[in-house]
DNA sequence: TAATATACTTAGTATTACAAGATATATGAG
DNA sequence: CTCATATATCTTGTAATACTAAGTATATTA
């Protein structure tokens, strides 16, 4: 029932956070769906089908690169994915979007003025 | 540029905001811009084609009721909208999983588990 | 009289989270 | 050795919603 605002309250921040998860190193798809269910605290579940398209959508603004892993031993095939610099510089402004945002919506549900 | 990311983050909340400006008192279309506007410190810029429709689908989900003014003297006709008792469980599910899912972008943004 | 503010309505567009289905390899239990 | 499960990626289609843009109409002010 209330599936519905979750999944539209999730439009725009899911970017961010798989943004922000490749600051500390290159990722690979599944290994970001891992560390943002942990990180999270099962609050962001990536379906697969969610996170690859945000993948591409950041490869393709240049937010991100990829390149796949040469094969070591008999390890699976995996596409790392690893934020730019103008990846980095989106990330900056995307937070300050998500913290003025924030702010916003504590006002009015608090209806306090925090500094 | 990054007006996609802002776009974005509010789907879903201007919904519960509305709501929660109604909840002290039934308003009208052009109050409850000013109000948004206000209270969010200008975060929160309605326009009137995107907050229409927000009224009425809480109407269609009986989640708000409207009612137009009696004329009073020379003023305008205004449709008030009203919370209903259905609406405030929704707003009280809405500000939960608000809360659910700012706690888990600070997580990761912030790499901190705040208790 | 004209411009601006108030007040509501509607049609169409772009974006994105997700469901569902597909493919393929690696690993552990029986 | 076989089968189930975990790992790993990809694609298509759908639903939901913030916004643009256009329209209608009255009230107020310069």
């Amino acid at each position: 029932m209330n599936d519905k605002y979750e999944k539209q309250m999730k439009k725009g921040l899911l970017e961010m956070l798989v943004l922000k998860l490749l600051c500390d190193g290159p990722k690979y798809g599944y290994q970001i769906i891992q560390e943002m269910k942990e990180k999270s605290e099962d609050t962001f579940l990536l379906k697969d089908g969610t996170l690859y398209p945000i993948l591409y959508r950041l490869e393709d603004d240049g937010l991100a690169v990829s390149e796949w892993s040469e094969a070591e031993g008999r390890q699976v095939s995996r596409k790392y994915y690893k934020i730019t610099h103008q990846g980095q510089l989106a990330l900056d402004e995307t937070e300050a979007v998500w913290r003025r945002i924030s702010r916003g919506v504590s006002r009015i549900l608090e209806d306090t003025y925090p500094q």
